[in-house]
DNA sequence: CAGTGGTCTAGACCACAGT
DNA sequence: CTGTGGTCTAGACCACTGT
């Protein structure tokens, strides 16, 4: 470990300092994939923590995949690397800019609506609750990438469609504006041919493959966790593709076997 | 909580019971969605535990989304189902038993032989290393669902070929016979048309859209984590939908911002 | 103010791996 | 045997929330 001290003044907790010099020798290349680790006994006396506090950085780390544990053995390096193309739920602005693409859009639509039924109950709203409908094309460096149909709960967002400024990021607006957080989205995902329509704003032909998908996206707001916002979008099968990682069920579900 | 003792045999650690006497509240329908759980003081005092230990039960709860915690406030239960049809690192075997559907397969090759390089590439193994190969149709309620490819490591799993049974579970085999505990995989998700072949087999026509799949799996085996198998796929469209649940990047990546 | 979770300490015993 | 991670204790101080 690095010598030099921590900083105890609490403004940053000791063990994500631990966790960040840590972090830092493997991406440094001074730690590699399968290489052992300082033991949380050697951080302990190094640093001068107790084990608990060198033990939570440790952790923290194998909880990310970034490092794995054996008893009686130490703790490793992963080999897994640490890419950033696997999908968060991020919005198209932020998985653009992250690949190092200039993302930008053309708004079709934007107005208050009565809900449809399809969304009144992904969104778990009352049958009549009043939704903003947000269509856009979605570019990449000019280039179509994708058509998406976003319903926002009204109620979430009052005043969206006023506040909202067509060329910004959409969660950045409900987090700016509304104190609205992303936290999580599930998403469903098919393949299939484009509407008419999406394959004219796409400019392909009708008979070329596209992703459909459909996401339901929750923000946590005071204590709850709500369902915000209900998407359908379509995207072009030659510029679009997904990496996803898949781990091994914690939970077998059902209830036991914890 | 519920009021008998704990085991303290040191057979099933103290935090795991204590995590699951909360688990069994919700699944039970005790503790509601957004409820709010015992607190850790409460759970430290009334179970005769200290406050670390019964915060480890709720930290774990709280790192499998299964609740979630608001300084000052309590720690409450998510309203995220726990449903369990989002992807693992999981077979087309357990995949379908899950679902409900009775999968079976077609083997059509099952062989040694060199690694193609994209293979060798994907596996980081040596140019010339021997792979096994073996494509199959894969059924589910005698339907089928897609075509795969998989080239398996032939040093990781010596003599796959003469003990695979073909109705078997391949991720099985490789547990049962070497092992090899798949624990992680990387799988890149495109759209696409089917080949001759493909679309031959899963009785298709060929401008029917389909997903591609490229995936390779890693096994921990021993204190490393190896490739060991590469997959390319085609899944009919019309029968196989993808289900992803996304979750907000903890990691900044570019090795700051932790 | 009292109650909550977030962090931290300075010990302890255990199971397991490698010598 | 030593060294490792896994668990556990009985305290502590802090920041934050709600009254």
């Amino acid at each position: 470990m690095q010598s030099f001290p921590l900083e105890r003044d609490g403004l940053v907790p000791v063990y994500v300092q631990i966790r960040k010099r840590l972090l830092d020798r493997i991406t440094s290349g001074d730690l590699k994939a399968g290489d052992l680790m300082p033991s949380e006994q050697e951080i302990s006396g190094t640093l001068g923590v107790s084990r608990m506090t060198a033990r939570q950085a440790v952790k923290s780390l194998c909880d990310w995949g970034i490092a794995y544990s054996m008893r009686g053995k130490g703790t490793f390096v992963s080999p897994v690397k640490l890419e950033k193309n696997f999908r968060q739920a991020q919005s198209f602005t932020e998985e653009m800019n992250a690949l190092g693409f200039r993302p930008s859009s053309q708004v079709f639509a934007l107005k208050a609506e009565r809900a449809p039924t399809e969304v009144a109950e992904a969104l778990k709203a009352g049958r009549n609750s009043e939704v903003i409908r947000l269509d856009r094309l979605r570019l990449a460096n000019s280039k179509p990438m994708g058509v998406e149909c976003a319903y926002l709960l009204h109620s979430m967002c009052p005043g969206l469609v006023h506040v909202f400024d067509p060329q910004a990021s959409l969660y950045e607006t409900l987090w700016k504006q509304f104190g609205l957080s992303i936290a999580v989205a599930d998403e469903v995902v098919e393949v299939g041919l484009p509407s008419a329509a999406a394959a004219s704003l796409l400019r392909i032909s009708r008979n070329k493959p596209v992703f459909l998908f459909t996401r339901v996206s929750y923000a946590r707001r005071g204590h709850s966790m709500q369902a915000v916002e209900y998407v359908k979008s379509t995207y072009r099968g030659d510029r679009y593709k997904i990496a996803n990682r898949l781990t091994r069920a914690k939970l077998k579900l059902a209830g036991i076997s914890v």
